[in-house]
DNA sequence: GTCTATAGATAGATAGAC
DNA sequence: GTCTATCTATCTATAGAC
């Protein structure tokens, strides 16, 4: 998935890299949905990681880089985009999603308190929008200046922010 | 692919809705990029023509409601999330998609004008991520409250861009 | 030029061997 | 419990009929 996107998941491709049969990989996970769900779990629990070390950024400036450097991280969109799509259309899934928005509301709220910025949920929503937005953007255009252009508009948003608290 | 997105898009089904066999429908798409290329080019001109409707605005509180009723157009989104995957792998969807982009840019930029809000390409491109994240975050998460959600945080940045520009 | 029958490949799932 | 041969469904593409 990583590679290859929704797409090129395929039971038969997974189960060769992972050096068993197809028919055997069924035995563990019975349906494509269970396999995806498992996924999920993973990608989901990695991106937590992830967004955990850019808590740890100590200026607006340096946790822009970060958040920049994780959204053109494109294996790591493709990854999460295709697996959107699958809780588009399976319930189980979508759950799991709202965890993951959830999990990411909390962490950026953190990093938004620790610059005195007011770090309401709306405000977090913002910023882990804006943030999705851009490394969606950036997987379809593929385009060069992808990761400055991310840095600088989240330095954009991150001030606007720290403004609107100083009042 | 509006219903059932990226998955359910297949040449029977295409076929079947259009109401020829699936093999004529290759006779005018011969391959399965080429019909999905044509997919892109009527979709996109689809998004660009609502984008121009959210620019007739007068107010940003009616711009953000406009602009967060896109957002949560699940169908209109889960087409577009499909294709920005194919273009992910595909080189002359990533074209169409970079066309995509400097065009929502450009309406962007005579909407932030008419509020007076500073227009570089830097806070459109802004505006442009914070949606696709919205609608991204509404697809997978599928949260009834998202409309609202929406256009709350689309006139918060909206202000913050209008406080910014009257320094 | 328009359309279709058919081929060729690959997907996902199951019944059953060990 | 672990693993596989095999079945069925479905997809994309082509060669060729009209």
């Amino acid at each position: 998935m990583r590679e290859h996107g929704f797409a090129g998941f395929t039971q038969p491709r997974v189960a060769s890299e992972a050096g068993v049969r197809q028919s055997h990989l069924t035995y563990y996970y019975p349906t494509r949905v269970d396999l995806l769900t498992a996924v999920a779990h993973a990608a989901i629990e990695r991106l937590l990681a992830a967004v955990d070390t850019i808590v740890e950024a100590s200026t607006p400036k340096a946790a822009a880089a970060r958040i920049a450097g994780v959204t053109v991280r494109r294996e790591n969109t493709r990854v999460i985009m295709a697996l959107a799509q699958v809780a588009d259309q399976e319930p189980a899934l979508r759950e799991i999603f709202r965890e993951l928005a959830d999990g990411i509301i909390v962490r950026l709220g953190k990093l938004l308190e620790q610059f005195k910025v007011k770090a309401t949920d709306e405000h977090c929503y913002f910023v882990h929008a804006l943030s999705v937005g851009m490394a969606v953007i950036h997987l379809a255009t593929a385009r060069e200046d992808g990761e400055r252009r991310s840095a600088r508009t989240l330095e954009i948003a991150l001030n606007l922010l720290k403004k609107e608290a100083g009042k």
